[in-house]
DNA sequence: GCTTGCCCTAGAGTTCACTTCATAGTTTAT
DNA sequence: ATAAACTATGAAGTGAACTCTAGGGCAAGC
């Protein structure tokens, strides 16, 4: 398969294809040269590049990655320790939705804050008041 | 007030401060030099990071902060017109967070299967199946 | 045999929000 | 008077994950 190919199959450029084969994401179980120097992807090539997807999607770098894919491959892991790796990821996530969650609160005493200015100005006014008490910025 | 008066007060580096004149967040209500060149900050300059932190808090980037600025100085904006924009930032990031909630519910089955993987291998096999024959992917 | 459309490489450019650097002028303390 | 500590500038560097460019080599169709 040629790298158009499998970037259309996979929904990628091929810029980023080369681009992860130099940062060796891939190595000749999934790509080789042609005698023309093209490469030639194997079948591995697509599995490879979807477990990548797949670790992309759970918020894993290119960095992170790499590590998980060279465990991977030399099977360096126990289920423990993959089970260790997987609770680690799930707090990192939930610490980032934490922060949004703090942005949500923000926001929404913001909208409070704009609604009851239209309504009742007298009250949005206690409202900021309140804020400024309880505030420690 | 000098430059590392500011920062120290704001908690930011003098850089960052720089680099935020640099980038029209400041103007000569919060900044004004000296005769030696040097700059000199109002007081006024303190409400203005303070606003920059806040915004910068509900996940504005500092175009986004740029703009809102402008229309903050011009008072722009209706009321009605504040409530869209917080409601958009709202929207923003709820769709963040349903992206972690995507990973984590990734995460989640990830990990129900490696422990099954040690319970009860014959289930997780079964668990491997359904998600082959149940995914889009 | 010419055009069109693939493929190759090395390297530069992109975005964001800083951070660091090199170089130099000013102020303060000893 | 001199050193330490501050200030200034413009430019380059950082990291992440691509993205694009320039300049060239192959391949397939007419």
């Amino acid at each position: 398969m040629k790298i158009q190919e499998l970037a259309d199959k996979m929904g990628l450029t091929i810029h980023t294809i080369r681009y992860y084969e130099k940062e060796g994401l891939l190595d000749d179980r999934h790509v080789r040269r042609e005698s023309n120097n093209y490469r030639n992807y194997s079948d591995e090539a697509v599995e490879r590049l979807k477990l990548i997807k797949k670790f992309q999607s759970i918020g894993c770098s290119l960095a992170e990655l790499k590590e998980v894919l060279r465990d991977h491959d030399a099977n360096a892991n126990t289920n423990q320790q993959i089970i260790d790796w997987i609770r680690g990821k799930k707090k990192e996530i939930e610490g980032k939705k934490e922060e949004y969650d703090q942005m949500l609160v923000t926001l929404n005493w913001m909208l409070e804050y704009r609604t009851l200015l239209i309504d009742d100005p007298q009250k949005a006014q206690e409202m900021l008041k309140a804020w400024h008490a309880g505030s420690s910025d």
